[in-house]
DNA sequence: CTTGGTATTTAGAATAAGTCTAAACCGAGA
DNA sequence: TCTCGGTTTAGACTTATTCTAAATACCAAG
C-alpha cells in the first residue's frame, strides 16, 4: 500500500493526512495482528523523522475509530486492540499464542460453531450491544 | 441465601470460607448486576465489622474465579465485571443504561439473533477462545 | 491452653493503559 | 510574511489492578 493511497483513504474519511496519521494508518491497514496502541507505537516510530508521542498514537487511533477507518477490539481486559478489517467478522483468540484471528461473520451462520477442524474452541462469548425496550 | 449455604458452596469449591469471602460470595450469588470490583466493595463493606480492603476484594474475586464459583465478564475495556451465573450464556449490553443482561445460550441457537422484540441489537461480537492447530 | 506455622487480610505503594494539559509546531490562507 | 486553527509533543495525571510487607486469624501439635 502506497503512502498516497493511504492519504486518499484518510481524506475520504474526512481525516487530514498528517505524516503521523499516514504512517499509523498504513501500518494498521497492512497488518492483521490486531495490535495494541503500544505495539503500533513500536512498529511505527522508526518510520518518522521526528519523535512520535504516545499521545499522538492514542489520538490518531481514536480519530481513526471515529472516522470509521479502524475499529476497537476488546478481547481482554488489560488493553484495547485495533483492527482495520471493517468487514463483518468476529475473532478467534488462540489461548496458546495470544494471536487473534479473524472469523468472517458468514462462517458462523450456524451456531455450535463449525469453524473447520483447525480450531479447537474452548469457549466463546457473544456480546450484544443495543437497546432494551422494557425496563 | 443464608450465610451457611454460601459457606457450603465455598467449601464444595475448595475455598476456605472466611467472613470476607462469604460476604462477597453471597453478594455475587444474589445479584444479577454483573458488578465491578469496586461495586462489590461498596455493596459489601458495611456488612463486615472490620474494614474491608480493596486488595481483599480483588483477591477474593480472583479466588472465586479460579475456583469456578464466578466468572469474569469483559464487555468494556475499562474494567472487569464479575458474574455468578455459571450457566452457558452470553450478554446483552444496553448501551443506554450500561446494564448487562444475561442471554441463555440456547436462546441464540439460530444466528441472526432473534432475542425477542424487546431487544434492538446495534451490534454484537462473538469472541472464541481456543487453540489453532496450523501455525 | 500455649505455641508456632500457614493462610488471609490490610493499608498503602507500585504498575500500567489511557487521558489530559499546556506549550510548541505546522500549514493554509490573508 | 503574518495569523490562526488544528496537530503534536513531553510529561503530568487518572484509574483499575497488582504487589508488598506487616498485622491478624486460624489451626494443629505439644
Ligand atoms: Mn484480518
Ligand atoms: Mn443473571
Ligand atoms: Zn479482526
Ligand atoms: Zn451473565
Amino acid at each position: 500500500m502506497t503512502l498516497s493511497s493511504v492519504e486518499d483513504i484518510l481524506i475520504e474519511h474526512g481525516v487530514k493526512p498528517t505524516p503521523q496519521r499516514v504512517v499509523i494508518a498504513k501500518y494498521m491497514l497492512e497488518t492483521h495482528s490486531h495490535p495494541t496502541a503500544d505495539e503500533v507505537l513500536q512498529a511505527v516510530e522508526s518510520k518518522l523523522p521526528v519523535a512520535l508521542s504516545r499521545a499522538t498514537v492514542y489520538n490518531t487511533l481514536n480519530t481513526l475509530v471515529q472516522a470509521g477507518v479502524i475499529r476497537e477490539v476488546v478481547t481482554e481486559a488489560e488493553r484495547t486492540r485495533y483492527d482495520a478489517n471493517m468487514t463483518e467478522h468476529h475473532h478467534f483468540v488462540d489461548v496458546k499464542s495470544g494471536k487473534i484471528l479473524d472469523i468472517p461473520a458468514d462462517q458462523i451462520a450456524h451456531l455450535k460453531p463449525l469453524l473447520g477442524n483447525n480450531f479447537k474452541v474452548h469457549s466463546y462469548q457473544i456480546t450484544f450491544f443495543g437497546e432494551v425496550k422494557d425496563q
